[in-house]
DNA sequence: CTCTGTGTTGAT
DNA sequence: TCAACACAGAGG
C-alpha cells in the first residue's frame, strides 16, 4: 500500500469527525500533513487512538462510516450489496457483518472477531432460521435477544439431560393405563411393568403418574436399570412388544438400550473398547430378540431422545 | 428536519 | 468483492 493511499485512508476516517477539516482540505486551506498532525495531537486522543502504529486506520470488514458518525454494515453476495443496517459503534457494525457472514457464507469465512465457543453455538442457533430471517434479525436489532434466549434454553436442556426417571406424557397409551385416582390402601394400586432385555434378563419397573411434574414415570427399579446399563444422557432406549405366534396374547415386552452416536464417536477417538455389558455386542448363544412388524415412534423420555418400537 | 441506505465508481 | 463517496429520499 503506497504512502499516499495510507494518507487518504487515514484521512477519510478522520474527516468523519471533523467535516470542517474536510472542507478546508478541499478548498486548499490546509494540507494532508497538517490535518494529520492536528489529529495526532493528544487533545485529539480519541481520534488518534483509532490509528495504529503504522499509520493505518483500523478497519473492520464490511463496516462503512456514515456522515453523522454512525456506522453502516454491509456484505456482498453475487455482485450485490446487502445492507445490514446502521449502528452506533463500529464494533457493533463489525459484529453485524460477522453474523451475516456466518449465515451467508460459512463459519470459517473471514470475519472481524475470532471464533469462540459462543460463536460456534451461534452457528447452530442460526441454522434454525432462514437467510432472510437472520438478516431481518440483524437489521431490526432482535438478533442478540433471540440468541440469548437460545443460549438460555440450551443451558436448561443440558441440565435436564441428567438421566431421571420421568416418562413424559407422549408415552401415555403405549403402556398399560395408570389409575387416575389411586384408591387408598390396596396393593394393586401399583402398576408394575416387566421387560426383558436382550440378554433375557427380567426388569420390573413401577409405573405411575406424578401430579407434581404432570408426567408418567418409572420409579422403583428404574435407577438400578440406569446404573446397570451405564446409561448416559442422550442414549437411546427402545421398548417393543414381542408377540408370540404360537400363543397369542402371550408375548412379552422388551427393553433395549444403545449408546448415543456422540458417545460411540468419543470411545472410538479415545480407543476405548466397549465393555462386556455393552448392548452393541451380543454373544452368539444369546441372539438379539427381534420383532417382525415394528412400528417406529420417536419421542422424548427420561430427558433423552427415545425411539420406541411398538408392535400392534 | 435527520440520517439511512442506494447509486456509483475504482481498487483489489 | 470490497470500501469510498455523494446525496435522493425514507422516515419521524
Amino acid at each position: 500500500m503506497c504512502f499516499e493511499q495510507n494518507h487518504n485512508h487515514l484521512l477519510s476516517r478522520l474527516f468523519r469527525y471533523q467535516p470542517e477539516d474536510q472542507e478546508a482540505k478541499r478548498s486548499g486551506l490546509i494540507n494532508t500533513c497538517e490535518i494529520m498532525e492536528k489529529y495526532m495531537d493528544s487533545r485529539y486522543a480519541n481520534y488518534a487512538k483509532e490509528v495504529d502504529s503504522y499509520g493505518y486506520s483500523q478497519k473492520y470488514k464490511g463496516v462503512v462510516p456514515q456522515q453523522n458518525g454512525n456506522w453502516g454494515a454491509q456484505i456482498y453476495t453475487n455482485n450485490q450489496r446487502i445492507w445490514l443496517g446502521t449502528f452506533k459503534t463500529e464494533v457493533d457494525a463489525a459484529i453485524a457483518y460477522d453474523r451475516a457472514s456466518m449465515k451467508l457464507r460459512s463459519v470459517d469465512a473471514p470475519r472481524n472477531f475470532q471464533l469462540t465457543k459462543s460463536t460456534v453455538l451461534e452457528a447452530s442457533f442460526q441454522s434454525h432460521y432462514t437467510m432472510e430471517t437472520i438478516l431481518a434479525m440483524i437489521k431490526d436489532g432482535s438478533y442478540q435477544a433471540k440468541f440469548d434466549d437460545y443460549q438460555r434454553q440450551k443451558r436448561k436442556d443440558d441440565e435436564k439431560d441428567d438421566i431421571n426417571p420421568s416418562v413424559e406424557k407422549a408415552n401415555y397409551g403405549y403402556f398399560p393405563p395408570v389409575p387416575d385416582e389411586p384408591s387408598h390402601g390396596f396393593a394393586n394400586d401399583e402398576v408394575n411393568l416387566s421387560f426383558y432385555d436382550t440378554k433375557r434378563r427380567l426388569w420390573k419397573f413401577r409405573y405411575c403418574y406424578w401430579k407434581s411434574s404432570q408426567s408418567f414415570v418409572f420409579t422403583r427399579g428404574w435407577n438400578q436399570f440406569v446404573k446397570d446399563k451405564k446409561l448416559m444422557p442422550k442414549d437411546k432406549i427402545t421398548f417393543y412388544y414381542q408377540e408370540n405366534l404360537e400363543m397369542p396374547n402371550m408375548g412379552f415386552w422388551v427393553i433395549d438400550t444403545c449408546m448415543s452416536a456422540s458417545r460411540i464417536g468419543a470411545s472410538l477417538k479415545l480407543g476405548v473398547e466397549d465393555d462386556e455389558d455393552s448392548l452393541t455386542d451380543h454373544k452368539r448363544d444369546e441372539p438379539m430378540i427381534q420383532t417382525s412388524s415394528a412400528k417406529t415412534h420417536g419421542l422424548k423420555l427420561f430427558g433423552v431422545h427415545i425411539y420406541s418400537l411398538i408392535t400392534r
